[in-house]
DNA sequence: TTGACATGCAACCATTTGGTTGCCTATCAT
DNA sequence: ATGATAGGCAACCAAATGGTTGCATGTCAA
């Protein structure tokens, strides 16, 4: 989950992960194009949505596609993000509780 | 939106926003209770929370007061995870296209 | 008023991160 | 076979990150 997290945490990959969305299963040099990154720079953010799981790779020739996984995506959504969608208390409400707890 | 995702992908700030949806409006020592850091680590971590509006604050006396705002977290839901979540073509289907853009 | 408590500020440090360059290997087409 | 194309590996670098310590300030209670 920590990982996930983190490689969400770059707009590049978030980007990249955009691209993929578009249209699933490039090379490497298809998503380079038209960044400003080095090619080396894509196959490091590459290598870190892989071992996220975000994305997944199988070489075909002397190409690597690259297929968006959309399943951490949705666990996060499912497992972390609903938590706080419900349940808010307002922060007045919050604010009283803690003043009588003081006078207490 | 960049902040949010960056204040999210440390697994300490997620346990304090964790600690402020368990209970809301807690001072800064509250939040610092059994954990393995700091009080001055655990302040930056909330001024990045802060800063990515996930935390709102006000002082109330000598105490500063910590409250969760879930906005910003539902608004990656809203903006950024749905979108993963529906048009998954399928892995193969995408091969067959790009096979078929191969051989044309 | 004075000590204790809650927080703020700043300097410093090690590690991680995002990126580069240079070179090597593998595969395809001619 | 050989050149062009697709990708991999490794060393290196600057900046950001997560954390620390030390000290200062503001506020409450006796």
């Amino acid at each position: 989950m920590d990982e996930v997290f983190k490689a969400l945490a770059d707009a590049s990959r978030r980007s990249l992960l955009d691209r993929l969305h578009a249209s699933n299963g490039q090379t490497l040099n298809e998503l380079c194009e038209g960044l400003a990154m080095t090619r080396q720079a894509v196959t490091k953010h590459l290598a870190i949505l892989e071992a996220a799981s975000l994305v997944t790779t199988f070489r075909q020739g002397r190409e690597k596609l690259h297929y968006l996984n959309p399943v951490p995506i949705h666990q996060i959504g499912e497992r972390w993000i609903r938590k706080f969608e419900r349940g808010r208390l307002t922060a007045l409400s919050e604010l009283k509780r803690r003043l009588e707890k003081r006078d207490a």
